[in-house]
DNA sequence: CTTGTTAATTAAATCAATTTAGCTACTTTT
DNA sequence: AAAAGTAGCTAAATTGATTTAATTAACAAG
């Protein structure tokens, strides 16, 4: 608790010994190298408790070059989804004796990289990044370097990196399914325009699905710009709506909330009017008047295998070693992609 | 971007001079004490671009005693309350080119003391913590240390340590009068069963204003215990309906989002049946089928004064001079408050 | 009794930056 | 021309911990 003040210097002088032997240990470094009598130790010990000390972490570092810290970027911390993962990469950091500093890009990708180099100088042993668009190129020259580094959510093609992802395809299939198996046809996705790994995931997902079952023609991917959502969101579900859609996919939680805004704004009932499939949970839609059909990531698991693989990254020196984790989700079925409902009104 | 690894005697040696002139002219040293020769300057100045100088913070943390690092512990960072208070801190942090490490106590004592044990001893500069119940005997200890120290959101009674506070009393005076205005009577709180200072002045605020206009009989505070909510939810609300309650005043976002759902799960409909006012925002309310009277926090505010405090109280020595700062809230009148729409039905 | 071995300990270098005290050359003052 | 002042620069100490190389003391082996 006290600020610290006792140096290793106080318990050496304090214990009658060389600092050299308080920082043996101190670090459990006793062994054949560096023997250490047992009555010696235990005074040490003894000594360091009584003045209760706390090594000082920035001569350490120096000494080292370790930090035993870990950067965080994703777009945005206050963003549900993110704020759930950091949690757990908070908690499962802790227990490998790592602190966290986060970050958010805010989608843009000169935010990102500034990010880094705040990060880089501030000397983390390792990066999770979640990559935004455009920041291609930004993670490429990262990827370069000797820093441990693991994308998170999505990834980068052609990059050897380690990554920890949802297996976007699979859930796009999933939310389809559920659709195709109610009876729908004419099944719309809104998306972003902008390039992630993930939403190209998910749209590609939707094609096939969309082809395989021969509703081809019915397809459309409407692709909103990240500014300025609900504007947007009221045309293309209109534009939807009056093609006579039978179902509406959201392809990231943001995105849903606003969907489901907009279609109150526009009277339009769910599941009545118009089936919904979303991804992610949010505490939003507890409040809604139907429960929502949904793909679950798997949160606890990106956090942990996150920490798990940045921490193996760094105790390796061999940087050539990479691990891709892709978690599976999972459709949790609510009302509001019950579209057989609409013969009950 | 590069991972660092060129020092200050990396440039000394380039530019041919002493690395105590690199330092002094790195870090705008020059002056009365220091004279640097512009020519000089100019070319240390070229070779730290070329060579992408970074300074090593261990070193400078080791040298000056400081780390240029905050500590927020707040009560969970996915809380969006929260999360939003965070993300201010950290941008308002970067521009005194600061960096945050974020905790979450989740309302438990001994992992606030834990958090502050790791925080410290990661060397930072200041903390910001979030008290959670019972855990004013750790705050006193730590108060009573050097180390800068700022309590947000709530205070603990005749401590002298710097605050960033909401005027608490007067927000439930607001939240109050808008129902009063409405001709609500039997006007139910529901709160936490925590000693929290911001609880407790809400508690007052609704107490001093049922008395004030002669409702006291119909007062009543209920107080949930912060594990296992909606149960206890469900109850309380049903008593105070069948008191024939006009009106719930719920202390927190969280309990207003777990209050919404137990109405809807006891087909209670807003505010026909019952008026509602909240705390704060939360994305969870753009859902709902009515728009939520509730007490809207100046985040940005918050998150602003408390970077502005903790720097000052770093950069002062007398650690005697304690700031507190209390924020106006301000009532955003939505339709769960309109008691009069029951004539409509 | 010398040599070798090992247990126990320590002095000193190192990490990268900051900062004090001091040292040259000049220039200015008297 | 001696004294004083100053511009420009540098050597070296310092920060706290880690780690290498060295040292001492004790004991066993030859």
């Amino acid at each position: 608790m006290a600020v610290h003040k006792t140096t290793i210097k106080d318990i050496a002088n304090k214990a009658g010994v060389s600092i050299a032997l308080v920082s043996f240990v101190m670090n459990n470094k006793i062994g054949r190298n560096y023997r250490v009598n047992a009555e010696t130790a235990k005074k040490i010990l003894a000594v360091a408790e009584e003045l209760n000390y706390q090594p000082n972490n920035a001569a350490r570092s120096l000494r080292s070059g370790r930090s035993r810290t870990i950067g965080v970027i994703v777009s945005d911390i206050s963003n549900p989804f993110f704020a759930d993962i950091a949690r757990r990469i908070e908690d499962n950091a802790y227990k490998y004796n790592y602190t966290v500093f986060f970050g958010s890009s805010d989608e843009n990708t000169s935010k990102l990289e500034n990010l880094i180099d705040v990060m880089v100088n501030k000397g983390v042993d390792g990066l999770v990044v979640v990559p935004c668009h455009g920041s291609e190129e930004v993670i490429r020259k990262l990827a370069e370097t000797s820093l441990p580094l693991v994308l998170l959510d999505r990834t980068i093609s052609d990059l050897d990196v380690s990554n920890v992802l949802l297996n976007n395809k699979k859930a796009a299939l999933l939310a389809m399914d559920c659709l195709i198996r109610q009876g729908c046809r004419r099944i719309e996705l809104i998306s972003y325009s902008m390039s992630l790994s993930n939403i190209a995931d998910r749209e590609y997902g939707y094609q096939i699905s969309m082809k395989a079952h021969g509703f081809g023609e019915y397809g459309h991917i409407h692709r909103l710009r990240f500014k300025d959502i609900s504007d947007q969101m009221i045309r293309v579900l209109g534009e939807g709506l009056s093609r006579e859609a039978e179902a509406f996919v959201f392809a990231t939680n943001t995105l849903a909330v606003e969907g489901l805004k907009a279609l109150n704004k526009m009277n339009v009932i769910v599941p009545r009017d118009v089936a919904v499939v979303g991804f992610d949970d949010s505490e939003a839609f507890d409040l809604y008047y139907t429960t929502l059909t949904h793909i679950k990531q798997p949160i606890e698991q990106f956090g942990y295998e996150v920490v798990e693989l940045i921490v193996k990254a760094i105790n390796q020196k061999d940087r050539s070693q990479c691990t891709t984790i892709v978690l599976n989700p999972e459709l949790v079925e609510g009302n509001s992609s019950c579209r057989h409902v609409k013969r009950l009104f």
